[in-house]
Formats: C-alpha cells, sequence, structure tokens
DNA sequence: CGCACTTTAGTACACAACGTAAGGAAGCGG
DNA sequence: CCGCTTCCTTACGTTGTGTACTAAAGTGCG
C-alpha cells in the first residue's frame, strides 16, 4: 500500500503530451502548449526528449500565420512496436504492431478448444516466439506483449481461461505469470471487450477525454468501456458482462441461472437455434444432420442476411433488436456517446446490428436531446481484439498516465 | 481549453491528504506517508499547513509501539460548513453541515410543484438566505451552497427544471448562474442522485479507491455513480437515467415510448397502480374517490408492507424485484462491490428492497465467486439529496483531486 | 534509575519540473 | 533592408519532494 502520489514526475508530463500527439495526428508546439496548459518553454523541453526518443519526428512547417511557421510534430508510428494475442475458442489470432497500431506481421492457429490452460499456454509460448523472430523488429523496440482473453479476472491477478466452450466453465491459471516467465518482455493480459476498446481509442486516435464503449460479439457479448483515457476495470477487473443483462424478466431460462439475459435471446447460439427451428432454412444452411459449430453456422446466417436474405435478416434484426435495448439502457445509465461494435460476430452483418442500435438509441435515449449517441462498426476488423491487445500495451507503457498496474 | 497538467502542486497534494484523513477517521503521520507514498518529511509539512489552516486537529497520542507514541490527526469537522438544498416536486429541503454531515440547521418548505423555475429559484433564494443567516455560522467557514435537483443537464451548462410533475417536462433555467448572481458563495448545481451518492461518500467515510452507485428513489430512479473518489458524469452530466432501462422487451408501453422500462414496472406510481386494482386494498387505503398524490399513496403501501400486511408485501417485493434485476444488470456490467439505497421512497420499506436485491445479486451476479455485492439502506435518511448536496460542495471544494468544474 | 534503543517529528539541503522573462530564429510585408 | 509577428530556446527563479540528519519522546532492560 504505497505510491499514491508522487507530483508530476517527468515520465508523467512526457506521457500525457505523447498522448495528445497520438490523438492528434499532427500538432504544433504551440498546439501542445495551449491544450496541455503547460508554457512553451516546458513543452519545448518534453518535446526535445521525446524526439530524441525517437517516439515523436518533425515532419514539416504549418502554414505561415504573419511570424515564423510553426514546426509540425507527430507520432513516429516505427518507433515501438508491440505484439497482441487475442486467445479464444476456435483459434488464436497474433498480429505485431507498429505504434499507429498498423499491422506487421500476423498469424493465426487453432484455438484453445478443450485444452488444458497450461497445455494451451505452453503452444502459445512457442508460437509467440517464432512471431517476434519472424517479424525481424529490434528487440529494443518491442514493447511488450499484450494477452486478450474470453475469461474472466479471478482473486490475485489470476486469469480464468475458459476450458470447455460449450459448458463455460472457467478453471483458474496464472497466465501473465506463466508468459512473463517465457518471454522477457512485459505482458498484459486483458478480456477480449477491453482490448478491443483499447483499439479503437488507440488506432481511432480518439482523444483521452472521450467516454465510449466497445461492445464484442464472439461466443457471447462483452463490453469494454474507455472512460478518461485509461480503461475502466471496476472493483475486480471484470467490467462489462452484458452477456447477462435482463432483457425479459418473463423470457426463457439462462445457464446462468436467470431468465431472458441478452446472451440467450441474441447471441448466436440463440441466433442459430431459432435457425434450427426452420426446416428449410435450416437444410439451406446445412444445418441438420451433421455436427458443426455454433460460430461457423452464425457466420454463414450473417453472411446470407449482408446479401438479402429476408430469413435470414429478420433472424439477425432480432438479435440486433435485443442488442439495441441493451445498449439503450446502458446509454442511460452511462450518458456515451459512441458505441463501436467490434469482434467476429459483426464482421458479415455488422451494418445491420448498426442501422438497428443506432435507430433504436436516437428514438428512445435519455439524452438524445443533449448529444446524439454514435454506433458504429469497428474499423480494425476481425483481428480486433488482438490489435488491442498490442494497443493496451502501447497505452499502459508509453501513456500511463496515472494507471498503476502492469 | 487549457489547464490539464500543472504537476502536483500543493494543493492537489494538500487535498489528497486531507482526503485520507477523511477517509480514515483517525491516523498519524507515519500511516498518512505509508498511505500517500510520500515521505514523512512532506507530510509533516502539509500536516502542519492543514493543522494552521484548521482543517483538521491533533486529538491524542497513539497507542506506544516501542518508541515516541505518534500524535492522532483527525478531520476538524467544525472548520467549515456547507449548505445542500434539494429541490424536487413535493417539497424543498434545506440543510445547513459541517464537515462531518452532521446537520447543524435544517428546514423544509414546499417544493417547487407547478410554479415557473424563475418563481420557485426566487423563492429558494430568498429561504436560502434566511437560513444562512438563522445557522449563525461563521461566513468564512462557509465554502458554498450545493443544489440538488431531479431535473437534467442541458446544453451549455444548463439546468432543466421539471415543471409539471405528471408530464415530464423540464425547461432550461439557469439554476446555478441565477443563485450566484443571488448568494455570494460557490454554488455547484448536481442531479438528486448523484448528490445522494456523493453524500454516501463524504458522511460513510468511504475511501476514495472504492467504486460504488447509490439508487436514488424519489418520483422515479436515479442512480449516482462514484468512481476512483470522484463523481461520474459521462458525457453530457447525464449519467445514471436507470429509470427507463429495459426489462421487459414485451412489457407495458412507457411514457418514453420504449417498453417494459424500470420505472414503468417498478416505481412509486405503478405500485400504486396496481394497489389500485385491488379493490379491498384501494378502499382500506383511502385510494379511491379522492383526490391524492402517488408519493403519498406510496408511502402508505410501504408502510403497511414495513408492518407485515401480505398484500402490500407482495406490492413492494414485486418493485423491488424488477429493481433487483436491474442491479444484477448494472452491477454485471460495472463490476460493483457496493450499491446503496437512498431517498424518500425507501424509507418506509427499504428493508425489503435490500433483502430482495441482495438475495438476487449474490445468486446471479458473475462477480460473486470473486467478491460480494454489498446491497444496503442509506445511513443519511429522508434528506439524503440534500446532505449529499453540501457534501459535493464539501469535496469539491475541500478535496478536488482533479476534478474541475464548480 | 540510568542508558541503549526505537519510533516519531522536524530541519537543511539537493534535485526535479514548471513558469517567467528575455532573446534568437524564421518568416511576412512594406 | 527593416520593423513586426510568431515560434522556439536558454537562463534563472519558484515550488514541492526526497534524502540525510537531528531533536524529541517514549520503551524496556539491567
Amino acid at each position: 500500500m504505497a505510491k499514491m502520489l508522487r507530483g508530476a514526475t517527468a515520465q508523467e508530463t512526457h506521457s500525457a503530451i505523447l498522448d495528445l500527439i497520438r490523438s492528434s495526428g499532427t500538432v504544433t508546439r504551440v498546439d501542445l502548449a495551449e491544450r496541455s496548459g503547460l508554457t512553451g518553454a516546458s513543452i519545448s523541453r518534453v518535446v526535445k526528449r521525446l524526439l530524441a526518443d525517437g517516439l515523436i519526428i518533425e515532419t514539416g512547417y504549418g502554414d505561415p500565420t504573419g511570424g515564423k511557421r510553426a514546426t509540425l510534430l507527430q507520432f513516429n508510428p516505427r518507433a515501438r512496436h508491440a505484439v497482441g494475442i487475442a486467445v479464444d475458442t476456435p483459434s488464436t489470432t497474433y498480429v505485431v504492431t507498429d505504434m499507429s497500431g498498423r499491422v506487421i506481421e500476423q498469424l493465426s492457429s487453432r484455438g484453445i478448444g478443450k485444452d488444458a490452460p497450461a497445455t494451451a499456454v505452453q503452444r502459445i509460448t512457442a508460437e509467440l516466439e517464432d512471431l517476434i523472430v519472424k517479424a525481424e523488429i529490434e528487440p529494443s523496440t518491442l514493447v511488450g506483449v499484450g494477452v486478450a482473453l474470453a475469461g474472466r479476472q479471478g482473486r490475485g491477478g489470476t486469469r480464468l481461461l475458459r476450458t470447455d466452450s460449450e459448458k463455460y466453465a472457467w478453471e483458474p491459471f496464472a497466465v501473465r505469470d506463466t508468459l512473463k516467465a517465457a518471454i522477457d518482455h512485459p505482458i498484459v493480459v486483458e478480456n477480449d471487450s477491453t482490448c478491443a476498446a483499447i483499439g479503437e481509442f488507440w488506432a481511432g486516435k480518439i482523444p483521452s477525454a472521450n467516454d465510449f464503449a466497445t461492445v464484442y460479439l464472439a461466443a457471447g457479448f462483452g463490453l469494454g468501456l474507455v472512460t478518461n483515457g485509461d480503461v475502466y476495470r471496476g472493483s475486480s477487473s471484470n467490467v462489462g458482462e452484458i452477456g447477462h443483462m435482463v432483457l425479459d424478466v418473463n423470457g426463457p431460462m439462462c445457464w446462468c441461472g436467470g431468465q431472458g439475459c441478452l446472451e440467450s435471446l441474441a447471441a448466436p447460439a440463440a441466433v442459430v437455434a431459432r435457425a434450427e427451428q426452420d426446416t428449410t432454412l435450416a437444410d439451406k444452411l446445412g444445418l441438420r444432420g451433421r455436427q458443426t459449430s455454433v460460430r461457423a453456422d452464425f457466420a454463414k446466417i450473417a453472411r446470407l442476411a449482408a446479401g438479402g436474405d429476408t430469413r435470414c435478416v429478420g433472424l439477425i434484426e432480432e438479435s440486433a433488436t435485443y442488442l439495441a435495448k441493451a445498449l439503450l439502457s446502458i446509454t442511460n445509465l452511462l450518458d456515451l456517446d459512441q458505441i463501436i461494435l467490434a469482434g467476429p460476430g459483426f464482421s458479415e452483418a455488422g451494418d445491420i446490428y448498426v442501422r438497428v442500435a443506432s435507430t433504436e438509441l436516437n428514438r428512445l435515449s435519455f439524452v438524445r436531446a443533449m448529444h446524439p449517441t454514435r454506433v458504429e462498426l469497428s474499423k480494425l476488423g476481425p483481428s480486433a481484439a488482438a490489435l488491442g491487445a498490442a494497443s493496451l500495451v502501447l497505452h499502459s507503457q508509453l501513456t500511463p498516465h496515472q494507471n498503476a498496474r502492469s
């Protein structure tokens, strides 16, 4: 129980200024002075240091305004790199990115499936080491490895890895410590929804002042929250379990023990189950008679919906309507002005979800009179979680503001 | 767009240390050094200053531990005072408190009813001036006036005052500026739910590290959120509109345009409406044949429920069950570990709400395996909002950490 | 009861980071 | 070319914290 103040170390100021440059794209020293509240003299010193570290570069001169033209400053994306890994049941995705979120190198392999945590993590470690070598980046520019997990945070910082995709069983496993022992770089572990959120924040150059949420859809729904330029983690780092928000008190029983949960009404498994009821559609999709995965079946339905198939559009719209209701509740609760939809579940028919949710929010949200609530599809694509995990490392190492934890 | 850094001014450190003393009750300098991360030398200097300002006092010596006994430090509650006003439709409550949240002086008058905002605020100003004189506090110790409103925050800092309690019509009115022009003290305006939350935080000596929510029930439900020792306000200061969380997608239409909202299912008006369906009960309560207020009728039902009347217990439990579902969703979303129920709506039968919500959360919440989610009744009583408004002023003036705004 | 030891509280000085003030550098316009 | 504006840097003062040391106040054992 120590360290809580320690006033404005250089570290802190540097990271705050770097964060301003990150979110601004291109800025001048004068802009920075104005927006940070520091004087030109201080900015000069900080910028000099950031230039020396190679974290930013001078890229030209601004428009003349009657005097000396200002030097333009930009983030230097190639100064540092990070690795992001998204571990999920069906697949594991690895990316090596630079500071702008651009993918330098990537790799996909099979997911944890029903492997024991120790087995899965061991394989991941090996693949990770190979990837780092293959990416041919200067080792000193690698700031760390971020891991996005579908699991949850347990007591004492232990991550719980899911080992059985059907029954949602979690098993305590010290993911971070195990990886840390094998890889000599900082390791950051977070859930996939939070990673997706920080990925949008970083790659989308979202200013630290904005509060927004990212809905991540893989097997189920999760929500990542970024407020005041930092991840909101709650009292035990288990924020964002929206899959069991109650949308229908008289609805169907959910495995969690509740009734009418978002997940049981709108998750891929629910959509697929409804499709199976429709024999014509089920035959068309090949859902009957053979063992298939829920994710693959859902992707098929979503693809047909995106193509305009009436019946499939109906199924996806039904799912989207439930999600929209949940987002409405969340928006009223947290007064958000931006919600981003990310993850593999939205890759095929994300537009339908955006349309339905957007309409609903702007029809019913309480703050609609003050400001619109924008609903957007992630621009990061299907590897949003992996990219986000990498961004999380960059964020926590380069612009830690006041967030501890590593 | 300025001021954002300015590293560790004396102000900031002083307020952080003061906040530690506030939330600790009694501490020694050594404790403070350990918990703040500062060295004994710095604590010595800061404490000297706080003692000189009269904000804290030395109250004796700690237990011997083999050396010189430590001097005990405490908050000096009488050093500063604040006024809190809760403005609601049926009544307006004024309190003058010291820094511990103890009520020095209070006053109740009629609410805004259907008065125009200008008329209501003018009357409040006059009553406020009388109260300050009557309280006989040293003017220099009055740090400001806090106002808790049921209304909402509009564009450009204007508060919206509700002018018609039945139709939920709001009218823009610059409450703060109007009061500020009349009273020469800092004025802080917030919604009643947020005030109740900060009141619990302050009077309950809750440490800044804790995240918790307060549900405030008057005409409808509202939620105030305190995270990281400060009020969470969202993007337009309209956090906590939980009254229109969707609990039943197929439920009854709500005036807001949605279906199955918490408010339409569980608010006092809904409970009273159900009671009116029961002719025996309606007669017993005198609900029929004369013009009565929803709030008064609800209070009657709640009182009978608290007394054990089976039918009324059923009605309240029904309302509590809906609220519990909403709290379940909120807890899963925000990973809270403490929820406090406050406001006039809970004064009669709050215990029933606590029991039902507590049971539901510990049965179904996703974090229950990691930590319990405590549901508690406010200890501040029916004037929670007014007390909270006063606390908000004390908080914003004495321990502003990094929150600007005034 | 005295003396060594422990713990708390305060002081003196060095260091770090920001602000102020002044001036140099680069460009504009007459 | 020269005055003027704007950008950027350097030199120095202020503020606040840490380190090291000292004073004060108590404990406990011989």
